[in-house]
DNA sequence: TAGATTGTTAATCGATTAACAATC
DNA sequence: TAGATTGTTAATCGATTAACAATC
């Protein structure tokens, strides 16, 4: 099947944790109703595009007053995945790696993560933002101890490909790949790929076209 | 004009860098032509949709052969302004932050970060990756005299607008954004928001899809 | 009530994919 | 040469936007 992996309404998702940033942010304020041209405004979108994607939620508006705050957080949540909590592992606790199992952010996305492996022996057993760092070599050993479902992979990209599939190996189902190396895995195996280059590449061209004053183009 | 900061192509010029960092690899192994089907294959994507990607650099193809590698490298750095060197600064010094100012990677994009602010006095005046951290208050008087274009917004989000604000005065005139707020910024300022909740989001809807073996949905 | 906002159905827009002649 | 691969033109697909009746 040549779609795999490819989940409908992918633009739609892509826009739902934003919403849910600022819907909660109404919430904390006790607001009881927000509506989807509030929201839009806040976001620089269209409002008809903000009513498309709740809608995915099953979430059901009033007119005149808009949605729900409590019942569309809860929705939002649901319809991500984000009520159930996930544990995580960092498999590469360099840079990047460590800035990750610091980023407070996912807490509030249910992600948990729990330890970091690296094959630097010395930084295996050290400690970093609370998380123990393991040998990369006891990773079959401990992802089923530590219920680890979600490896978020920052090694170097040469490494990718075979930490890969160590990772597998291990019995891990979800890969958060933040390397360069398009991963290929078991048609079980789900991955996303963050492409850190591709955000600077749009950046990049944003500026070389505005040197230009070629707004039109933009 | 509502699509302001547009840029047109964008899911190819986001596909770019994947194929760059295939076709440097090639270059470093000595080939001189590289067809459009094996970029495609490496990628799993359609070689109707690398060549349409390709065609947008300008870069003319040989039948049966593919496409010259040295040319193509040349061109496509050119097309995304990754032949000029930006200066960067870090704005806010935190864990990601710090990780952005040690990630090896952007300096094949021509990105050269060259230091870091924070509010923080125990951060001020501290080396992090060989990057001097500054005052925040230092920004509007630094800003012109390390020539710096672009700034890297890696601060907690509720500081995002005012410290937008700050960066804007001081002279920055690209944002890159990986906070979850929107920023306001005048026309001329060109940003792009890195939103990694929404890649976690991707994930997450795969993984509950997978679970329920939906895989007709996928 | 009047009108702001919803959900639905249809139209538009843009991106991807298909088809195929040209050619090294 | 034969055939793999290109660039172009057309068709399809999916996402966004528009229009509007329903309604709190």
């Amino acid at each position: 099947m040549a779609n795999k992996n490819k989940v409908s309404y992918g633009p739609s998702i892509r826009r739902l944790p934003s919403y849910l940033h600022i819907i909660r942010h109404a919430q904390s304020n006790g607001d009881q109703f927000i509506s989807g041209t509030v929201i839009a405004n806040e976001l620089n979108l269209e409002p008809i595009q903000v009513r498309k994607d709740l809608a995915i939620t099953g979430i059901i508006g009033k007119p005149k007053k808009g949605y729900p705050v409590n019942e569309l957080v809860t929705a939002i949540e649901r319809y991500l995945g984000w009520n159930v909590t996930h544990k995580a592992i960092i498999v590469g606790a360099g840079n990047l790696g460590s800035a990750l199992s610091g980023y407070q952010e996912f807490k509030n996305h249910g992600l948990d993560i729990i330890a970091a492996f690296d094959t630097d022996p010395a930084k295996v057993g050290k400690i970093v933002h609370g998380l123990p760092i393991h040998s990369l070599d006891q990773l079959t050993e401990l992802v089923p101890q530590l219920h680890a479902e979600i490896a978020i992979l920052t090694v170097p990209s040469p490494y990718a490909t075979s930490t890969c599939e160590s990772i597998v190996k291990a019995g891990i189902k979800a890969i958060w790949n933040f390397t360069n190396i398009k991963l290929k895995v078991p048609a079980d195996i789900m991955v996303w790929r963050e492409d850190l280059s591709s955000g600077y590449a749009m950046l990049s061209v944003m500026m070389k076209l505005a040197q230009k004053g070629d707004t039109a183009a933009l």
